[in-house]
DNA sequence: AGAAATACCCGTACGC
DNA sequence: TGCGTACGGGTATTTC
């Protein structure tokens, strides 16, 4: 479920609680959930590592320390909190670490799709990733280039983290629903004032979902109030909040896809066919 | 190149 | 109530 508005609200949340402390222990509970290194390295390597900061990129949750990188990507079902004081492991904490002043930092993760990388280098980790969808680099003119030299699904080439960093499955609706296109057109058909409106509505979704600190469903993360906002995603049979028409879903690529069939027309304004 | 299928997982919702 | 099963979600990998 963490897509980025939450592990942003994760990053911003728990960093006063982590930088400064060092880690004491490190309790990795379930093998697989390390990508990088193996256990005993990584246990050697992070005890003693001081949290310099806490930042995010696409979807990682990225602890800075003395000498190495610890990336954390959620998946699905992550979740990371930090407890002040004594702590009763759960039955799905995968990794524990025990820092200075007694506190613990916590990757709970019931699902087991979540991943964990402790590298001095974080790059090559981070290589593929396409653009921070929140950045400077983020504009209308370079999406209007990049959907045009590509010939795909608006729907699975928005979920595609090389084309573009942070989206998963709601967050996608949302902005394709703001923009007014329908998830299955065609990247290459899109227009420019389309391609900006898109840009805009990438970033107001993103926006509005840290500002609201992310969503709650799925009963992983605890905290926001945007899916109270949602106009698309989970609401098929429902109005669309600007129109009233029904939400439809469809599924795309595998995955559900909720739209409005009268706000998102299928082909481009003013084309008949 | 890109689409499609599959694997990884398990709490939850749903049908009986 | 209890049991069985389908489902969803992000991404790596494989296959077409």
């Amino acid at each position: 479920m963490p897509e980025l508005p939450e592990v942003e609200t994760l990053a911003r949340a728990l960093r006063p609680a982590l930088v400064g402390r060092t880690v004491l222990q490190a309790d990795l509970r379930w093998k697989r959930t390390l990508a990088v290194p193996s256990p005993p390295k990584f246990k050697q390597q992070i005890i003693g590592q001081k949290i310099i900061d806490v930042s995010r990129r696409a979807k990682y949750f990225i602890l800075h320390l003395s000498s190495f990188h610890l990336l954390i990507h959620p998946r699905m079902s992550g979740d990371l909190l930090v407890v002040l004081g004594g702590y009763e492991p759960d039955k799905h904490d995968r990794l524990l670490l025990k820092l200075s002043d007694n506190a613990t930092f916590i990757f709970n993760d019931a699902r087991k799709f979540g991943r964990v990388w402790l590298t001095a280098d974080p790059a090559p980790v981070l290589a593929d990733l396409g653009p921070e969808p929140l950045s400077e680099t983020f504009t209308s003119s370079w999406l209007f280039a990049a959907l045009r030299a590509r010939r795909r699904q608006l729907k699975p080439l928005l979920l595609d983290q090389t084309f573009l960093a942070g989206l998963g499955n709601i967050y996608t609706d949302e902005s394709l629903h703001r923009a007014k296109l329908h998830p299955l057109r065609l990247s290459n058909s899109v227009t420019e004032d389309e391609a900006a409106a898109l840009c805009h509505s990438v970033r107001a979704v993103l926006e509005e979902g840290i500002r609201r600190n992310g969503a709650s469903i799925d009963w992983v993360y605890r905290g926001g109030e945007f899916q109270n906002h949602f106009r698309v995603y989970g609401r098929t049979g429902q109005p669309c909040p600007v129109c009233g028409t029904a939400v439809e879903r469809i599924t795309v690529g595998q995955r559900g896809t909720h739209f409005c069939p009268a706000c998102q027309p299928i082909s481009p304004p003013g084309d008949s066919t």
